[in-house]
RNA sequence: GGCGCCAUAGCCAAGUGGUAAGGCAGAGGUCUGCAAAACCUCCAUUCCCCAGUUCAAAUCUGGGUGGCGCCUCCA
């Protein structure tokens, strides 16, 4: 258990306030995390969640409490459907594919695997059960071979999204075809239409609504009452008013007592959408970047202001997680000649004040921005005190690395373990420079390094021997 | 129309009553054979504008201006 007390507070959606985290179950946090529709390659704006929450959930596990972390996939959709008329293939190709696609991007940003991906698939018994049960209690009804959840039938519809029912209604229609009794219900069945893959049901051959399986997983892996449902402000209204409505009517009791929900991602100040067309994909920018300068812009404000995303951007991110690395990478060369012995009382009182900063940042509703700047404070004190003239002690560059490790590792940074193999060519070239410069030999000297340079091998003379570093 | 959010340096971004963090970029310096990295110094008398409250406001209140989002699939 952690020895930090402090309480973690956490913007809660539906209070819109800022609230102690308290945990239902002691010292365990029940996570559901909206999941992709797999149906395409996710973007930027779709990184977002998977990023901060992943980091939610690191700091909740690193403060000592256990985490059940559920993220669905949706993985039978309208979408998903016309992508795979689109191919000529069936569904279930469509969803595999992106389902391995969106967990290649997803390692790639550092975030830890969750808990349980349930499918939407795989839980049909649970979402058909509490359909069985919203329709014995009248808060739905079938008709033709759809269900519709009765929305005024729920008082408490609208609590999320703070709009009074009538307010969401006026921009409600009834479209060509629709059975519904009234414009705002929503469907919790659907009847298929012919060819489309469909399970069979008390209401004929059809598939579940986008809303019913969340409220499925998030029971059946989670319980009736959850701690925190996450996801992005573009679901509070209707998924997650629609998740609310279907388990508080289904089960009498309440589905989430923490909403969170992260803020977009723009391009030209406007939301970054596939539906605008306006997104860049994780995969197109980490091929030019790398994955980390997308997550460390995730880390860079909070995980409720907008980020107006640019080319620019991102490579401010590079450079400055370049810094970062630059400090480990440096901590790690010098344990290879600093004398033995312990840090000092000071020193080790300095790295705790500077855990306690950090903590402090992340209490105050996961402000990474300002966690961050503890980092960088931090790299600031290491620079300086394993400086050559300090004398630094291996008791301090030990602790200084693993406090750096320590707090990175909280918002999933410094995780890209960089090449240290070099081959045996390279090698020599660098053991032949030394040679040049001990013979005062400049112009063979800096020939060797241009050398290397073209080969994106960069050399830094230090008091303690060259140190070589591959730019990526 | 209803509801909500945002406005801090060239760029990014913390800070919600006590006198402007951090990063990127830039300038000068130290170190270095020269570099690189690092370190030091400089870089917002001021936080969109106007009024008000207060001993004290970037922070609170009112009014503007500008931008965005949800109300329809979307993280």
């Amino acid at each position: 258990m952690s020895p930090y007390a402090t309480p973690i507070t956490l913007y809660n959606t539906l209070t819109m306030k800022k609230e102690p985290f308290e945990t239902l179950e002691k010292d365990h946090a029940r996570v559901y995390v909206c999941g992709p529709t797999v149906y395409n390659y996710i973007h930027i704006g779709n990184a977002r969640p998977l990023c901060v929450f992943d980091i939610m959930r690191r700091y909740f596990e690193y403060r000592g409490l256990r985490v059940t972390f559920v993220q669905n996939y949706t993985d039978i959709d309208d979408k998903i459907i016309r992508r795979a008329g689109e191919e000529g293939t069936d569904y279930k190709t469509v969803s595999e594919k992106y389902i391995e696609e969106f967990r290649t991007d997803a390692k790639g940003l550092g975030v830890l695997e969750a808990t349980m991906h349930p499918r939407a698939t795989e839980n049909i018994d649970e979402i058909q059960s509490i359909i069985v049960t919203l329709i014995e209690k009248g808060f739905a009804y079938a008709a033709g071979g759809d269900v519709y959840f009765r929305t005024r039938e729920f008082g408490g519809y609208g609590k999320l999204s703070h709009q009074p029912l009538d307010d969401l209604q006026s921009g409600a229609r009834i479209e060509v075809g629709d059975l519904k009794d009234d414009p705002m219900d929503f469907a919790l069945w659907k009847a298929a239409k012919e060819g489309e893959p469909s399970w069979s049901s008390p209401w004929g051959e059809g598939r579940p609504g986008w809303h019913i399986e969340c409220s499925a997983m998030a029971r059946r892996y989670l319980g009736e009452t959850i701690d925190i449902h996450c996801g992005g402000q573009d679901l509070i209204f209707p998924h997650h008013e629609n998740e609310i409505a279907q388990s508080e009517c289904c089960n009498g009791v309440p589905f989430a007592n923490y909403w969170l929900h992260n803020g977009y991602i723009n391009v030209d100040n406007k939301k970054m959408s596939k539906s605008l067309g306006n997104f860049f994909t994780v995969r197109d920018v980490a091929a030019q970047y790398g994955y980390e300068p997308i997550r460390y812009l995730m880390v860079s404000s909070h995980y409720r202001s907008p980020i107006n995303y640019s080319v620019d951007i991102i490579e401010q991110c590079k450079a400055a997680l370049d810094r970062l690395y630059t400090c480990r990478d440096n901590l790690k060369f010098l344990l290879n000649s600093v004398p033995a012995g312990g840090c000092t009382a000071d020193q080790a009182q300095s790295f705790e004040d500077t855990r306690k900063r950090f903590i402090a940042a992340m209490d105050d509703d996961l402000n990474t921005a300002d966690a961050l700047s503890v980092l960088f404070d931090l790299v600031r004190e290491l620079n300086t005190a394993t400086a050559p003239h300090n004398a630094p002690i291996r008791g301090y560059v030990e602790g200084g690395l693993a406090l750096l490790n320590e707090l990175a590792g909280v918002l999933g940074l410094l995780y890209v373990r960089r090449e240290q193999n070099i081959d045996q060519e390279i090698e020599d070239l660098i053991a032949q420079r030394a040679q040049a410069r001990a013979d005062k030999n400049w112009a063979r000297a800096d020939e060797i390094r241009d050398e290397l340079g073209a080969r994106r091998i960069v050399l830094e003379d230090t008091p303690q021997g060259v140190k070589w570093r591959r730019e990526d």
